[in-house]
DNA sequence: GAGTTTGAAACT
DNA sequence: CAGTTTCAAACTC
């Protein structure tokens, strides 16, 4: 058996992959035709929360489950913009904080939730539709436009009409960056200038309510990018936002070191798939430890 | 805590 | 593309 498609292991990131084998029942075994270049900040999706990935991890190819696998690799199955059979779960479209920012919903208070493992291949399909009607759905709102600007700004500006972009409604506001000429928004008070932005910005609350300081308490759903630890949505896996980039620091080191030795593509690909499998080795036996288990 | 307001996402 | 509906978060009382 082999069979070529797309890989779509998060909504960020799609690998192109080819399915060697079924080993069993439950499992196959497929090949990463190409290494993840531009890893995007939510390496969580290849550190096992949107696949399962076992303990062990052939440096080359992955055990993957047969579903998620199988749902997913045939291009045909799924085409982008395929229209779902009927209305999408909510917890399944762009309302939903978790599913927003790529990751499942975890000891959230959804009801029907069917953003988990449990409903991995209608998931796949809401990611689909999802980037179907909008390809930029799940990157980050906040950014620099182009290469060279200091200042951040949001990708699609906002559009408010009563909050005058001094409330946490504005998207740009409660990312405390200013409104741009992207923006639609209506009696716009959000621009450096505004003396009503000052006098809001020198009130003592400002930085405790959301300034550049408390950034981290940023909706998830709105600026993807971040990592989700506020308030009372802590992850329970060791799997921290710390860990996340200190995985993409080892991997990209990895990129660097086979870059200046003049490593073949081919077996550069092999090094940082080799330092992977050793960030998730070390992940796997955090995790384990953390939870009194043992590796097998 | 309940009700209202707001604006993004989804839908038509 | 524009108007409408739905939704969750922000806000107010």
């Amino acid at each position: 058996m082999t069979c070529f498609g797309d890989l779509l292991l998060s909504p960020r990131l799609t690998v192109p992959v080819r399915v060697l084998h079924v080993t069993d029942s439950t499992t196959v075994r497929a090949e990463l035709l190409e290494v993840v270049e531009d890893v995007p900040k939510p390496m969580t999706a290849l550190v096992g929360r949107f696949l399962p990935v076992p303990a062990k991890l052939n440096l080359i190819t992955q055990q993957l489950d047969k579903g998620a696998l199988s749902s997913v690799v045939n291009g045909s199955a799924f085409p982008l913009g395929s229209t779902l059979p009927g209305p999408p779960k909510i917890t399944l479209a762009g309302y939903c904080d978790c599913f927003a920012s790529g990751d499942f919903c975890n000891n959230c208070n959804c009801n029907n939730c069917c953003n988990n493992l449990q409903h991995e291949i209608e998931r796949f399909k809401a990611i689909k539709a999802c980037l179907g009607r909008n390809p930029e759905a799940f990157q980050p709102k906040i950014g620099t436009s182009q290469l060279g600007d200091v200042k951040p700004r949001h990708s699609k500006g906002c559009s408010c009409r009563r909050s005058g972009c001094l409330k946490n409604y504005c998207e740009c506001y409660e990312a405390k960056i200013m409104c741009s000429s992207i923006c639609k928004c209506i009696g716009c008070k959000n621009y450096e200038e505004s003396p009503e932005r000052k006098t809001l910005m020198s009130t003592p609350n400002y930085v405790q309510s959301g300034g550049l300081e408390g950034s981290h308490h940023l909706s998830p759903t709105k600026f993807p990018g971040l990592p989700k630890f506020s308030k009372d949505r802590r992850p329970s896996s060791c799997i921290s936002w710390e860990v996340v980039e200190a995985t993409c620091a080892c991997l990209l080191a990895q990129g660097e070191e086979a870059e200046k030795e003049h490593c073949s593509k081919g077996l550069a690909e092999q090094m940082i798939l080799e330092e992977f499998g050793r960030c998730l080795s070390q992940i796997l036996h955090i995790e384990f430890k953390s939870k009194g288990l043992k590796m097998e």
